[in-house]
DNA sequence: GCTCTAAATGAAAATTATTATCATTTATAT
DNA sequence: ATATAAATGATAATAATTTTCATTTAGAGC
């Protein structure tokens, strides 16, 4: 139940942004892979088809893309900057600190919390952030 | 609840870790302010004590003092990179998107969750991060 | 206290990630 | 087809972090 690449040039273009060759090409790339990419690994895989395009543009892109919420940004230990991957709508990250592999799962824990947190502070809430660190089945064998 | 900085002196050299002055500046630096603070602007207050220190070494600390769960680090959501601060123990973050201010608060609100994603995932889940982000009282009133 | 050595430091350069500038091109409304 | 605001990409600028390596030093052992 991932966003098709329909679904997310829709929402562009009802947002008012120009459908460009290099937004295409980007959101293919994206809604294509099942895992999560960096932003530089994703510009490879662009350039495969598209060999012209600007790292910058796709930059650009994913960043309207993920202020859309049409992916989702992943954070991650160590040397962070968000990874992305098309999405399903709000979920959350499972991801393994040696190979990376990352499960996503989804559900709503933290709507107790957030009400909680909201009486209590005065915070007005917008988002939240929630992933499990660990080490996958493949990776416990391999110690 | 704060660590204090002679239990952290005290974990550094358990770990086996020498105690150098520079070393007793970062961890002065951090146990004496109540904020989170990034590596950049620590480096700043420890120079003010001790202006030949150098960024590098500010850098390794953090790193090691991090490693040993004596800090915490802070995610949050635009242009990452972590931010630190001396640490109580396991806990969460709420943070405003607009001035930055961080209440950090605790409580157990993942086991459950945990435990079910060790079973269906076969994961050994190491940690999480889970932090909220949202507007505080004085932004929302100044929009 | 003095000696020795592995560990730590800091200057500098190297990497890496991200953002800003700006002249040129282009998607689309009319 | 035209006009125009938006988008692109080359390039430079900024920023955060890591690597290298020669020099210094904390602390263990005498
Ligand atoms: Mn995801
Ligand atoms: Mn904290
Ligand atoms: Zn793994
Ligand atoms: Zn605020």
């Amino acid at each position: 139940m991932r966003l098709s690449e329909k679904k997310i040039t829709a929402s562009l273009k009802r947002h008012g942004y120009k459908l460009t060759p290099q937004r295409r090409a980007v959101i293919g790339a994206i809604a294509s892979s099942p895992d999560h990419l960096t932003t530089t690994a994703l510009y490879q895989k662009v350039r495969q088809d598209h060999p012209a395009i600007g790292l910058v543009t796709v930059y650009r892109t994913l960043d309207i893309l993920a202020r859309l919420e049409l992916i989702c940004e992943l954070h991650a230990g160590g040397s962070c900057r968000s990874y992305t991957i098309a999405a399903p709508g709000h979920h959350h990250h499972l991801i393994c600190a040696d190979c990376g592999e990352v499960i996503d799962f989804s559900g709503h824990y933290l709507t107790e919390l957030e009400a909680r947190l909201c009486r209590e502070t005065g915070f007005e809430i917008e988002g939240h952030l929630l992933e499990f660190i660990g080490r996958c089945q493949d990776c416990q064998r391999a110690t």
